[in-house]
Formats: structure tokens, C-alpha cells, sequence
DNA sequence: TCTGTTAAAAATATCGATATTTATTGACTT
DNA sequence: AAGTCAATAAATATCGATATTTTTAACAGA
């Protein structure tokens, strides 16, 4: 009797729907960063046993998002100018290297893969779900690295890196900038195999958006 | 009525307890690579509960020593050449990154505390602590480079080397080095500030050991 | 007023029992 | 023999209750 997958709101198990429910809520800023994380008040908000919340919280330290303090408890990670500079620095080292490798080991697969994602992206321009299309993309110029802990290590930092998106666009974001534009170009550079252009169209784009984030993040 | 600390082999939490014995079973290999973990089993083993022993192995998720696999529980992280050849890479690439920051905000406290971490370590060649030392003076070279996720990243590598190594141990370390010259020589040209000599002292330090394990790691 | 102490309240950590899910076994069919 | 399928066994995930620890608040002494 139980139809849960993909499709359903439910998640297989309560632990992965309490994690994915406060990832969610953390990097949206619904938990707000440095905040205490009490089990029993996340109990009662995700409808939920005491275990699958503390379970999803351990696991969410893994993603950096949750501190954890032996014997008092969690809270979300705070957040700092700093720290974001930080992510942004350690993002163009190893995304660089990840990208080099993705392309110094180019298959048609990797290829298709990466023209599939640019694609469905475009098609979500707007959308809610373009959030994931754009990291899938994004995601996708690196999956051919052949570096697992790498890829992870990149993940989790453009994961971090919504988070502070996320933190700063109360003012909307108005950039003068052609983003699809950007997009094209790195892809365009990737299907080319030019690994040195590539790599200075993505650290761009990463670098213009961290720029562009420092100036909004003063009130951190 | 609770005496514990540093001191006693009693941890502060049972969590805690559970998470520093399972580290170290997994790092000196007592829990075999890909191994399956079983929460009955250990349980029993360290004679704690199951809620210490399931959180203690979501921690150790972070430090990629163990792998979840949702609804049917946890394995120790399995070993490979492939994955022990990323590990080096990713330490050579990190770790310079860190060290140079760290030279390039030198300041007194990080040399004086760097010497001693070098000193501890000399003191205690050979014995049951030398681990500890070694490492410490490691991450003493790191330590000011004002990045605390890449020295957490640093560190976590560090420690999956140390695994490879002992994973490789049986036929006893016999390397025609001198482990302690080097040591000396990293210390000095960071104490004489200079980052690219003590980088390069570094990472062939690194690359060394990585050489000689990979040998020894034909059985993988 | 400040400081240190202690009782009460709140929160975390842990246990033991149970519900769910996955893995295994072996009979039964093709 | 090989492959299904159902029944059983094993293991994981989850719950609800309890023990421990930390935090808060009230208060006495300097």
C-alpha cells in the first residue's frame, strides 16, 4: 500500500524527507543562519518522530549546513561575509580542476549530457524548477572528472552558495548582466574542448555573481 | 558524580564515545574496507545503544569514512587505488592552497606554534601518539591560512590517507627515506616564510609516501 | 550592584520496544 | 536446471518514554 516515489510529496523514508525538507529550509533562509535548531519544535513543524529529525540533521553537517555541538544540540550555519568569500575562492580552485579534468577526459556521452542539461535549463527560464536545472548544467560541465570526492566537494559548495543567494535577494536581483548569454558561452567552450576557455568563462560568471552577491551581503 | 574528560577513556556523550571508536576501527582498518555495518552489531561491540552507534555513523558520513545507502543501513567506505590516487591529488592541490595562504599571513604565533607542533612530534618518534603528533604538526603548517573549510577539507583528507597507510601496512614500512630530514627541511623554509620551497618540500613529502603505498597497494 | 549558588525548567541524549523494509530460503513451475 | 514467488528471517527505521545535561531564573551573601 505504499505508492511513495519521485513523483509523491512523500519520501521514502521519514530521516530523507525531514533531511530534504530542512536543507530546503536552510538554504532558503526559512531557518535563518546561526539559529538554534531544537529537535522538538522540528519535530512538530515537519510532523515528525524525534529520530528522523536528529538523523537528518546529523547528515546535513556532512553538507556544512547544520553545526552540531556534542550535547547541545544544532544550529544552521552561520553565515559571513567571510565565509562566503571563502566558498567563492574555493569554488574557482576546485571547480577549475574538476572542469580540466571533465574535458581533458571528453566522451560524446559527457557531451550530450552537458548539451541536454543547457538545454532543459533554457527551457525553465523563471520556473521554480530552474533552480535544479541550473545546477544540474552546472553540474554536468564536471561530471566527466572522474573525481567522485571532487565532484562532491564542488556539490556541496554550490549548494552553499544558493544559500547566500538565497540570503541576499531580499532587493531582487537586477544585475546588468545576459546570464543565458554566459551560459552559452561556457558551453560553447566545453563542446569546443578549450579547457583555458572554458574555465575563464565559468570563474568568470562565478566571480561576476560573487561580486555582485558581496554588495548585498553587507548586512551580514 | 561524572569525572569524565581528556583524561578518562570515557567520552563525554556515548555518541561521541561510539563515533571516536568506530573512526578509529575504520582507520586502522579493523572495520575492512566495504564492509558491511551492522547497528545490532556494533552495538554490542561497544556496548552502547543503537540511537549512539546509527548517529555516530551519520557523523562519520562527513568524514566520507562511511557510506549510507538509505533504508539499508551503512557501510564502510570502500578503498581502491583509483580513490586512493584522487585522495593524493586533492591533498596536493588543497594543501598548497593552504599552506601559501598560511605563509602569506604568517604571523609569530602560527611560527612559534608550528615549531612546537615539530617539536611534540620529534619527541615522540615511534611511539603510540606519533599519529597524533604527526598530524598535528600538519595541520599546524596549515592552520593560518584563515579558511576554515579548506583546512576542515585538508583535514578529512589527511585522515583518509592515514587509512590507506595503514591499509597498505602489512608488510612493514620499509622506505630507504628519511622521513625526519624532511620534516626538518618543511620546517624550516616555512619558518624562513619561504612558501614555494616549503610547498615543494611539501608535496614531495606527499607524493613520496603516495608512490611507495601504491606500490604496497596492489591488492586492492 | 555584583557575584556566585542552587532549584526549576527546558532541551538533548539515550534506551528499549515495535513497525517497516529488505534479504534469504526453499518449494513449485516451466 | 533456471526462474518465480511466497513465507520466513534479519536488519533497518521509527516511536514514545526516560535519564542526563544544559540553561534559566531566583535568591542569598559580599
Amino acid at each position: 500500500m505504499n505508492i511513495m516515489d519521485e513523483t509523491s510529496g512523500k519520501e521514502a523514508s521519514a530521516t530523507r524527507g525531514a533531511y530534504m525538507s530542512l536543507r530546503d529550509m536552510i538554504l532558503t533562509g526559512a531557518l535563518p543562519a546561526g539559529e538554534k535548531l531544537k529537535i522538538e519544535q522540528l519535530r512538530k513543524l515537519l510532523d515528525t518522530g524525534a529520530s528522523p529529525v536528529r538523523e537528518a540533521l546529523s547528515l546535513l553537517t556532512s553538507d556544512m549546513l547544520v553545526e552540531r555541538i556534542d550535547q547541545r544540540g544544532f544550529r544552521a550555519a552561520p553565515a559571513s561575509t567571510e565565509n562566503f568569500a571563502e566558498i567563492l575562492k574555493l569554488r574557482c580552485v576546485l571547480e577549475d580542476m574538476a572542469l580540466r579534468q571533465s574535458i581533458t577526459l571528453a566522451t560524446p556521452e559527457w557531451e550530450e549530457n552537458l548539451v541536454l542539461a543547457h538545454h532543459r535549463m533554457k527551457q525553465l527560464t523563471g520556473a521554480a524548477t530552474f533552480e535544479d536545472a541550473h545546477k544540474l548544467f552546472h553540474m554536468a560541465l564536471l561530471a566527466n572528472s572522474s573525481s567522485p570526492m571532487l565532484e562532491r566537494f564542488c556539490s556541496q559548495l554550490y549548494d552553499l552558495n544558493i544559500r547566500y543567494r538565497n540570503l541576499a535577494s531580499s532587493g531582487r536581483n537586477y544585475q546588468k548582466r545576459d546570464i543565458t548569454a554566459e551560459h552559452e558561452e561556457i558551453l560553447a567552450c566545453a563542446v569546443r574542448r578549450d579547457a583555458d576557455a572554458t574555465s575563464t568563462a565559468l570563474l568568470s560568471h562565478y566571480r561576476l555573481t560573487g561580486a555582485y552577491l558581496t554588495t548585498q551581503l553587507v548586512n551580514l
